[in-house]
DNA sequence: GTGTTATTTAGAATATTATTCAAAATGTAT
DNA sequence: ATACATTTTGAATAATATTCTAAATAACAC
């Protein structure tokens, strides 16, 4: 047990609807919104993280501030086999890059990044890209403005 | 002042750091990382908050736990004019759309979704993606396998 | 350089909050 | 209904955040 299976009742999800918004939330403040007790908020979050339902906790920082204004999608087109995640892994391994997704269609990975700029993000894929062995071709597309960008996921009402 | 233009030192990027891994960390141990007192780290992190360095503090859930298990990037052409953010605007109010980024090229959009399965999928592009006016054309691609999604961005070290 | 002012930090005192734990309550299965 | 497991409560305690004053440091004018 502990993994896939773990049903989330009203009180789980209270607990993480308010956690995604504000994860330095205090128990206390979500007893008062579930009518309960500070200790049993507690275990539950507990429980939460235990089950791999919460993650981790994290501070979400402004890219501009740390100078990674350019943000990027790249496709990346890769001649691994079935199954075959070399690449994949590669991707990943590269800190400006946040996101890796094995795509359905052409063999191929999305890939987000994080640049300071246009200049930073050729030299990304000049000194890490080409290094990566299986990679045919890549697809770069550049974001002029992100409207939104919200990590939260949409929780059940229940 | 206050926003754009805010120089990091040592210390506020090593509480970026930090707090970015771990948001639930606890002064002490910023402190003790640091060589400071915590009443000193609670004064740069509310600096940081207020300079929108720090912009919110949230728990990542496994989208698997709350049935959210199928990932969508949608790339969308709209008919907006130039400077015209009404199309970005509308795909952003959906909930289950977690990104909107205006990109470089085609007058287009890239939108991140989340749903629970493929038909979920489709009944959101019909009900939500289809109500919205100057929609041209979609072309989505599905997520077999994320292999790396963080939202931490890569701080430099000074 | 000196003096002046503003900003940051340290450290102790206090307020909040987290955590523990035993007992009560609730739920589950037989 | 009984037995067993899980969850919750509420009070006690531990840990942490927060406040505040004085000291230290930095920034700046002269």
């Amino acid at each position: 047990m502990s993994e896939t299976t773990y049903t989330l009742d009203h009180v789980d999800l209270t607990i993480i609807r308010l956690m995604q918004e504000n994860a330095r939330i205090n128990n206390a403040d979500i007893a008062r919104e579930l009518g309960m007790a500070p200790s049993a908020v507690l275990e539950r979050v507990k429980k939460l993280e235990q089950k791999q339902v919460i993650l981790q906790y994290n501070a979400k920082i402004n890219p501009a501030a740390v100078n990674q204004k350019l943000l990027s999608f790249i496709f990346i087109k890769a001649a691994d086999g079935i199954g075959c995640a070399t690449t994949g892994q590669a991707l990943a391994a590269i800190p400006e890059v946040q996101e890796v997704h094995d795509i359905a269609g052409d063999d191929g990975y999305l890939v987000k990044v994080r640049t300071a700029d246009a200049s930073a993000l050729v030299e990304l894929m000049r000194n890490s890209f080409a290094k990566i062995p299986n990679i045919i071709s890549t697809r770069t597309t550049i974001v002029l403005e992100t409207v939104k960008e919200q990590q939260q996921v949409l929780i059940p009402q229940n």
